[in-house]
DNA sequence: ATAAATAAGACTAAATTAGTCTGGTATAAA
DNA sequence: TTTATACCAGACTAATTTAGTCTTATTTAT
């Protein structure tokens, strides 16, 4: 249905709230699900994709919390969507480098050559929209 | 995930398949089933909501099938896509004329306006792809 | 009449996504 | 140095969505 996925809606959403509280300290998972009422767990699972894709940094124990790493204007949403979503595309059946051409009706389908035409085009305007855009 | 539906899929394999076998007589659902070795089933309620929407034209009967009721070049994937998935958009929660803001975590998510010009974009490669572009 | 085709919708199965739970580690502060 | 707070990681379950099947009806060329 083309549609994001909740973890996808919610590295924004987090990703948003950090971009807008700009102070010092670091926010914790739990006040991120707390101020949007979404599940803590979730959140928390989400930013720590973040965290190991090089978004945000984090800090353990008491006063912890997380920080975006990078200027909102130097993230892409593609980079926060890719964090909680690996595998980001229109159709499995895309031709890339490493994934050789794994389509379930492999050559008669045909399509997929011309559907990796559009997937540049919307990985475009993913990678053009930034966190700062957002806000 | 933001992938097409296998629907979607059917839908652009079909309506190509009847673009390129642009002879005068119909194509039938099983025919396109067989050539591209799914099922029946499936293309032929894909073919039904492409008649619907008014992209094929179908002939019942023996003899029957359908035909593409445009040309390939003024056929865009948004209008096969819209045919078999009505509600194509990245989330929910997008505001429209019609649908006011039913997002479940309502005023405090603040990701909804800005994506809508997202869904915009995405909207804009899917018009200006046709159905004579990926064949 | 009959066989071949579309039409439509109910139903089931499979896959994906969302959400929960458990046990662990790190660390600031009392 | 204990304790409370917060991140880390992965297994597990529940809910939702998607894919696919089945059934019945209608149309129409031969």
């Amino acid at each position: 249905m083309l549609k994001l996925s909740k973890k996808s809606e919610y590295a924004l959403m987090a990703a948003r709230y950090m971009a807008i509280k700009n102070h010092g300290t670091a926010v914790t998972a739990k006040e991120i699900a707390d101020q949007h009422q979404i599940s803590f767990e979730l959140v928390a699972k989400v930013l720590q994709s973040l965290t190991r894709n090089d978004i945000t940094v984090s800090f353990q124990g008491v006063k912890g919390g997380y920080t975006l790493k990078k200027n909102p204007l130097e993230i892409s949403l593609i980079d926060l969507i890719r964090s909680v979503e690996p595998d980001f595309q229109i159709t499995n059946c895309l031709k890339t480098d490493t994934n050789k051409n794994e389509c379930s009706h492999s050559d008669c389908c045909k399509i997929k050559d011309p559907l990796a035409e559009v997937q540049k085009k919307i990985d475009k305007v993913f990678y053009e929209t930034k966190l700062a855009h957002i806000i």
